[in-house]
DNA sequence: TCCTTTTATCGTAATATTGCAATGTAATAA
DNA sequence: TTATTACATTGCAATATTACGATAAAAGGA
């Protein structure tokens, strides 16, 4: 039915899910990348640094602040985005902690 | 068009993309934390433990198997699986290495 | 052999995602 | 005021994802 159940799941599965799939695009993570970069934001330049057209850009930059990854300041006609360190720090708390808990024992099945 | 171009991308972009997406759904997330807290492994237990049909876990298992997450030996009518611990560091530290890399300076735009 | 158990696969319906052209909007420049 | 510039939004087409019923496949038990 392409419509995930999350009444079945934890909030925390359900917000970790939701962030993961924030990063599970190539192009998000390369405007993550380059935010980073820059440190400083930058906009306009996204569309020419990677090669999708503005209106696509623009989606994905909406669905990092949506996941509240990045955040953006309007200055003029421009629009400036960064990272939002704070989500940034807590995103990477729990991706940690996911990974943290399966690292021991063995590695063979059963 | 639902087709993301990745050859606009980087091989490492596309493939943490690829691993992300794997996480990015909250009963694969259970998944794998219950394959985390049993560490021997389990299966036709996580339909009972998760409340969605057998098909729809048996595709989800399929999707963290192509990622490479987890791995599955069968032993005689059902199939065990198990955190793949070697896929499971490098996407550790994929993801370390990305949220590493945003944590510098302030935290406001321009 | 026939049945049961366990998992995978197929087919399908509903919804989501990706990408872009066209258009809207808001601020600055002329 | 009338461009122009920089983004966002809308609308659409193509594809992907999620979920499940029905069914296949493979191994073990009666």
């Amino acid at each position: 039915m392409g419509l995930t159940k999350t009444a079945i799941f934890t909030d925390q599965d359900n917000s970790l899910a939701f962030t993961a799939k924030a990063l599970a695009h190539p192009a998000r993570l390369a405007i993550l990348k380059h935010l980073i970069k820059q440190d400083s934001c930058i906009c306009g330049d996204l569309v020419l640094e990677i090669g999708l057209a503005q209106p696509t850009i623009s989606q994905h930059l909406s669905v990092l602040k949506q996941a509240g990854l990045i955040k953006g300041n309007i200055s003029g006609t421009s629009v400036c985005y960064c990272i939002d360190t704070d989500a940034w720090q807590q995103a990477n708390e729990a991706f940690a902690s996911l990974f943290a808990a399966g690292m021991p024992t063995s590695n063979d099945c059963c």
